[in-house]
DNA sequence: TATTGTTATACTCTATAACTATA
DNA sequence: TATAGTTATAGAGTATAACAATA
């Protein structure tokens, strides 16, 4: 008797760009994740230590807008990045509301260990394209929406 | 007084792939949602759907490996689409344990409406790119992981 | 013993609402 | 009145564990 394996496929599916979207970027999210676990990150944490590092100062609710999400979520992210001396919550003179966010010594040279190790999670992941197709591929990421 | 606007960057996440990718899959899931509201199919009910049109007869482990997820989270989907009448739980003559999976002659109808409308989001979503260039990015997209 | 479907549960991520302290 | 930060809570989405029926 003939084993009846039946061939499962997804035309349906494929057709459709998102889908193919979200399929390559749940391959990259759990690969990043793995990537971020020995520095004790998640992708949230590692993007908002990042968007710290670029832009000294910024307060949590403009970190929130950066980050595209709540200032409520923002808070315990803070709170981690914090405890782990990789951030600091300043007070601002001029106005006692908002805190200026600023990445610690060890917080800035933790990034540039973080970064590296992105990037090379990146080269391995993406090694089935040119530097050019890359450029493109990004270029046409952003272009989404824009219509 | 001059206000002072302080912009804010991301250079440090849009060097990553990935971090542009998850951007704008995020734009692609938003209107995606908003897309498959009118017919109460949320994205995973969507693809279930059409994983089901495409492979009749389709067990929901089989399912489940399809939409890569949990079995036991394909039970209560399979719920929802079986009481929308969607489609059939069927029982498989030789093996009592498994369900056959299928469309009903509603459900089918009710896809290729669906598929029309993500179509014509997709349509207003990608219109920056053009066909060609669409044939691409899909191209590069499923080369992630590859590697 | 292994597989299919099932239930219950937990965990992560994110959003909403209401509060406080400042402005 | 409006804004910054905070707390509590709720809703998705998904994963894990244990179980009954069947193979």
């Amino acid at each position: 008797m003939a084993k009846d394996i039946q061939e499962i496929t997804d035309e349906n599916l494929r057709q459709f760009v998102g889908y193919n979207m979200k399929r390559s970027f749940l391959t990259v999210r759990e690969d990043m994740a793995r990537t971020l676990e020995p520095f004790g990150l998640r992708m949230t944490s590692f993007s908002a230590l990042a968007i710290i590092v670029e832009n000294p100062n910024i307060s949590q609710s403009r970190l929130a807008e950066a980050l595209h999400i709540e200032r409520s979520n923002v808070v315990v992210l803070v709170d981690e990045l914090e405890s782990a001396d990789l951030i600091s919550r300043n007070r601002v003179e001029g106005d006692r509301r908002q805190y200026a966010l600023r990445a610690t010594t060890h917080g800035a040279a933790f990034w540039a260990e973080a970064e590296a190790a992105v990037l090379a999670h990146e080269a391995r992941l993406f090694s089935g394209l040119s530097k050019t197709e890359l450029k493109t591929l990004v270029k046409f990421l952003r272009s989404v929406g824009s219509g």
